[in-house]
DNA sequence: TGTTTATTTCGAAACTCTTCGAATCAGTTT
DNA sequence: AAACTGATTCGAAGAGTTTCGAAATAAACA
């Protein structure tokens, strides 16, 4: 495409938007050690409910909290995995730093094994420790990923990031790829994974 | 407390909101590396003039941008210090001393363990709060500030200052033993961080 | 089941931000 | 000093955000 950044640069500067507000920085420090219930943070921020309604909204489509119905209350926690990365990580582009770690000579006969590979490589502890920068890597990654969506089932946007924030900060771009291949579908919000299998061996 | 916090969530805010647009992004990530004067950007962008210049302005403002003249145009450059910190620093609360939640402690050697002892002594919300008297650990927060400069490329004095003078008023100070202890060279009014040995490693 | 309670959606007013052309300003060059 | 070049400020139009009260929704309780 021709400008691979422009989208990049929507994208970061979407989640720096949602931090953008001080209704919604206070927010986040009220919601970081415990859970709130919207009543709450009401009485706490002296805004209408709806004004905090919509200021949760939006740290909630950036993936920066969760929600838990418990009893009467929604209780609303800051989801502390999306605020590991530095301003550098999250600004910091794609460099063309040539990687030279070719692929070992072509197995692509022993798919498994390759694909087995790149999980070691990629996972520390059940943690994604990068996000593969090669297209083909990054393939296998995803397809791992995706075990954890059911396929039909519905997934909010906060579940989906919660789901793939457990192995990455970045969630963003995890569910933007998974979006990008098709793996997940995004209707009117919500997500789902399509019935059919997505990366087994076509031919 | 009736407002501590107001006024913080205020603060921090406005940083985010100085990011919070993909022309802004767009600006520090094209800055990240090499200078570029507002002519060059604008084409980057295809902008108008005035628009980069008000994008430029408020980056400025936020403290994430540093100019400089040279000949006819005028430098832009993103001020990598400004961006060391995580997002959870900056949303982190002044805590009321209840240290309950020790952050996940990687495995780290005993050099790395005295190394964030003592950044963590003499920083504070990334600034540099004293420049420490004893040589061992001046050395360790020297080393720390290099990080900003990149191998090989020249500074003029004046950026030099600025960099430095984001963590702590007294650049000239850090400046000079930056000098003397090699990490930095000066020659005809330009520095340079000298190319790295191999095998050191930079985080 | 209907009632209660908390949250979200809607619609509208006030406000802020983005964008540009034109005018102005600030350095360089001749 | 005058002319040139690039950057900033000004003013105005348009787009987007924030805020709230009122109405709709959803979820728990009796």
């Amino acid at each position: 495409m021709s400008r691979p950044h422009d989208t990049t640069s929507q994208h970061v500067a979407e989640l720096f938007k949602a931090l953008g507000h001080p209704a919604r920085v206070l927010l986040l420090r009220l919601t970081w050690d415990q859970g709130r219930s919207g009543e709450e943070l009401c009485g706490l921020l002296k805004l209408a409910a709806a004004t905090v309604s919509h200021h949760l909204a939006l740290l909630d489509t950036a993936g920066l909290i969760t929600a838990e119905q418990r009893g009467h209350h929604r209780f609303y926690r800051a989801h502390r995995a999306a605020f590991a990365p530095s301003l550098a990580d999250l600004l910091a582009v794609p460099r063309p730093e040539t990687e030279t770690t070719a692929p070992p000579a072509p197995i692509l006969s022993e798919e498994e094994r390759y694909r087995a590979k790149v999980l070691r490589t990629f996972f520390k502890d059940g943690l994604l420790t990068t996000i593969p920068a090669q297209r083909k890597k990054r393939d296998v990654v995803l397809s791992y990923l995706l075990r954890d969506f059911e396929p039909g089932r519905e997934y909010p946007e906060s579940e989906v990031n919660a789901l793939l924030g457990a192995y990455h900060p970045d969630f963003f771009t995890l569910r933007r790829e998974l979006i990008m291949r098709g793996w997940l579908t995004r209707e009117r919000g919500v997500y789902r994974r399509p019935e059919p299998e997505p990366a087994t061996g076509v031919a």
